[in-house]
DNA sequence: GCTGTTAATAACTTTAATTCATGTATTTGA
DNA sequence: TCAAATACATGAATTAAAGTTATTAACAGC
């Protein structure tokens, strides 16, 4: 793995590129840079030489992104943005006391912002700042800064404190607007064959999706119809929701849904994958007395729902 | 508005942070990055001086990342590997009757899902077989599986047929909930400075954060109360429509959210941040009819909404 | 065809970054 | 227990990157 140095040009040159991008003028952003226009010219120029093509068109004396030079601006900017921000909140902010939670996008909309919530009103409002971080790679739920994460099959993790939140079950389910259009008969899992499927697709979380879950009951993947497909649960849900076809429910993050019939459960046939949901308590950095608070709750809280 | 520049520290010293942060090592920082040892411990000393604060706790001739330190390294190391990642990109499905479309998380769950079952219902249920990439990576929205790509700021891109969808508006929206819990008096956006905030923090989207939308009223940063923050729009608004604070809206995505009063917008005011949502076809590989048939649709469906 | 504006370039200067040499503190192990 | 080894800090000197000044060239608008 190369440094990051050395995967760079000079981060002045890209800086300078930020400033002449954005304002597509030269003369301007030296101003604004408080260098002479001589040393933005020069600093495009290493730029340009270093990538092998124009950063900018020259149309006599205007200049303007080339294409690929607009796409590389975008990223430029984002990035100093981001970074100008975390200088500035370390400049401005004396240490706020604030737990970090992570979960992936299921997790985050289906249950933890209901958990959050609840602890947020048990407390009348008064609880320490909370930072939500939602991420469909685990690698990034259980970052340093992260004080609790709640992944899926995180397996074992050193200085990551376990438990158990529930195992995963999943069962077919349709919006009731999609049952009056094509109405569910017969009793079995091979009665779904003829229905239109919305399919989880994806690296990761590594869920099960239908074809897995027909797998349990010998059902080849040739016999069934996937109709649209999603890498993002919210939004397949949602599909499931405005009645475009069955998918798959996982039992605790959909059951809000059920029981306000926002989704209706098929049938009684359901899969449990043997695979689970964990809550994490992260206790590598200098115990945080807040994150350790709402653990504990959490913990309860789980086990109460 | 300060130029980026005069917001930051040395760029090099923040690099030098990034390696010396992410080895706890000083002298492996050094090696790594081809100097010696002293210019490491020289610009970790700058820095320390910058904040006025220490970054790293010396115990002996060991160091680690101080509580503040460990966050700002978080930060500056994934600003700087996305800045990498950027540039090094600049160094360098064909399925059968099926529409692959691509939308950042906002747009996927407010905007997209909604116009995709309308195009279903539009066609009574026959519709090509749709696929869904959600992501937050502008990259990923634009790779060549996709057919129609929906996103905010993409810049100029070769091969694609961009088409404006609409442009970004903020403003401030609470739950009905939570304003009567704490009322909102004022006609000024100074007015929001004692109320609980909730905020949107990420590198991409590189959206308007409540830090940006004070910015255009002058408001200073120290000024207002940030409680919780997420890196996903849909967990964020979740927030907002339990009673957890206020955030900002973004027009067109959350207007069905005011219309159903799940959400209330606090007053008339609001920034125009002079960015937009594009909405773009993929005309680099052989056209797909299909595409184009939504595409279409979907110009006409944003226009008419 | 002037006049004002903007970018590029060459020669020179400045200064931030880096090195070298050395000092101090701590850990390791014979 | 006491060298030897390891790691960060610091002052003075050096270097190379970044910046300046001055000038040229290419337009755009009057």
């Amino acid at each position: 793995m190369k440094s990051l140095r050395h995967r760079l040009p000079t981060l002045t040159s890209l800086m300078v590129f930020e400033a002449a991008g954005r304002r597509l003028n030269f003369t301007q952003a030296a101003q604004e840079l408080h260098v002479s226009q001589a040393a933005v010219s020069k600093q495009i120029k290493y730029l340009e030489d270093y990538f092998g093509f124009a950063l900018f068109e020259r149309q006599g004396r205007k200049v303007s992104l080339s294409p690929r030079g607009m796409h590389l601006h975008n990223k430029v900017n984002a990035s100093f943005n981001f970074l100008a921000d975390a200088v500035e909140d370390h400049l401005e902010n004396d240490e706020v006391n604030s737990v970090t939670v992570s979960a992936n996008t299921a997790m985050s909309h289906y249950w933890l912002g209901n958990a959050i919530n609840a602890f947020y009103r048990a407390h009348n409002g008064r609880t320490p700042n909370i930072k939500v971080i939602t991420s469909d790679i685990t690698r990034d739920l259980f970052v340093d800064e992260v004080d609790i994460a709640i992944a899926y099959e995180p397996g074992q993790r050193i200085g990551w404190n376990m438990n158990l939140l529930f195992e995963e079950e999943m069962f077919p389910v349709a919006s009731s607007e999609y049952l009056a259009e094509h109405p569910f008969e017969g009793n079995d899992p091979s009665s779904l064959i003829r229905h239109e499927l919305l399919d989880f697709e994806r690296i990761e979380p590594n869920w099960m999706n239908w074809k897995a879950w027909f797998s349990e009951f010998d059902i080849d993947a040739s016999s069934y119809n996937i109709t649209h497909r999603f890498n993002n649960y919210i939004v397949l849900v949602d599909a499931a929701k405005r009645g475009q076809g069955i998918t798959l429910g996982t039992r605790y993050l959909i059951d809000s849904k059920l029981a306000d019939k926002q989704l209706i459960r098929l049938a009684d046939f359901s899969v449990r994958s043997g695979r689970s949901y964990w809550l994490a308590l992260n206790e590598s950095k200098s115990i945080n007395e807040d994150a350790k608070v709402f653990y504990d709750w959490l913990k309860n809280y789980s086990s109460s729902t």
